[in-house]
DNA sequence: ACCGCGAATGAACGATCATTCATTTGTTGT
DNA sequence: ACAACAAATGAATGATCGTTCATTCGCGGT
């Protein structure tokens, strides 16, 4: 009983609900980096949070549950990331707007290896899972709808021949996913500075006037 | 001859090594279609080959083998049909090249579901599994030396300012893969002809003089 | 017709893993 | 200080799945 003072780390701690789900969804992350999907187990999901194995079952019902709310954790971190730049009135020009998304989209905190390593694992077995599919699908949705707003107010006031907002957007959103898809497969061949690089070309091709080529 | 082909399924034959391990490879697809990769067991995939449980371990060695040769048979596919394009001499200009690459990537072949599925089931792997990061990864440069082969001529022709091949293939490449990626999860809101008009314009917006934005 | 080889089969095995729950241990209210 | 409660633990359980291998069966050679 009198084992205590040491080193120790508070050897057990009754926490909220809150901080140990978000413990516990931090773990998930660096095991999906590490492992895969397929290879994340409970044991190691719980032993990266330093707690006990039945944790994960009593603060979340089961694996998938743990799993889906990971999954939406990073998608809602991207989504109100992107949401704060569109409703951020501090912004005077759409131009400006427009760079600060660019900005954002490889922006360490948003093309960090093991947050994009979960984007990609739950994309491949979106699928064969419905739920997967379903928060993938308005996290795309929610991301192109915002750039199709930026590059319709940019289409208007450039007076752009030739170009469709919903075109654009679509391009641009599936060029941010297959970047970043590169920036997780091949870092040695494409350095984040070349990834801005080539979505600043795409976006300075189809309206010049209001992104440049170089910054 | 009129007695052998029934409804029977002419129950056991002998057949060479290579045709069984086609018929798992394709059997393997299906699978990976339907259930995703960590949802592939090997029961299934026998089953959709309709052979016996054991004949997967036969003719390739283990489960990982399979899928290995799988990825192989879906890359190298696709990378010949590419190659294909770049060593036919029958296309007169580099324009009319390109074009060809931009149908292809969009073909019925290249686009079909379960292909798609496969591609994107491993690159949610490939992270975790250095053989799978391999293979993805050469495939990916070779594609993207193709493109970019062919966009240094169209640049060298044109006399583009501001374009850079090597920007440009990657943007390519990048884009189609989030084309795929959008095609599969997203089927109601891309379709395969709005994703061709999405890869056009970004190739017309940089290359005008040898990509018209409608075809 | 028959034999012998090797392809094919699938029941059985063992390993892995999610989930459960009896027990332990920290915390809170009195 | 103590009781009552809730959070946390981890050994045990049962289900799933890859792999094995003794047996079965089809085919080519004689």
């Amino acid at each position: 009983m009198s084992k205590s003072s040491k080193t120790r780390k508070t050897s057990r701690r009754s926490l909220p609900r809150e901080v140990r789900r978000e413990q516990l969804i931090l773990a998930t992350i660096k095991c999906i980096e590490k492992n895969g999907l397929s290879g994340t187990t409970m044991a190691q999901v719980t032993r990266e949070a330093g707690l006990s194995l039945g944790i994960a079952n009593l603060h979340f019902e089961s694996k998938d549950k743990l799993l889906i709310e990971t999954l939406k954790y990073i998608t809602e971190e991207y989504n109100l990331g992107l949401a704060a730049i569109m409703e951020d009135d501090r912004y005077p020009t759409t131009s400006s707007r427009i760079e600060a998304v660019l900005k954002f989209d490889f922006s360490p905190t948003v093309i960090r290896k093991d947050k994009l390593a979960v984007w990609v694992a739950f994309w491949g077995e979106a699928r064969a899972r419905p739920t997967y599919q379903r928060i993938c699908l308005r996290s795309d949705l929610s991301a192109e709808d915002a750039t199709r707003k930026l590059f319709k107010a940019a289409i208007e006031e450039g007076r752009y021949k030739n170009q469709d907002a919903a075109i654009l957007a679509s391009g641009y959103t599936a060029m941010i996913d297959g970047l970043w898809l590169d920036l997780l497969l091949c870092p040695a061949h494409l350095t984040k500075k070349k990834a801005r690089k080539v979505a600043r070309n795409y976006l300075a091709n189809a309206l010049p006037n209001h992104i440049p080529q170089e910054p």
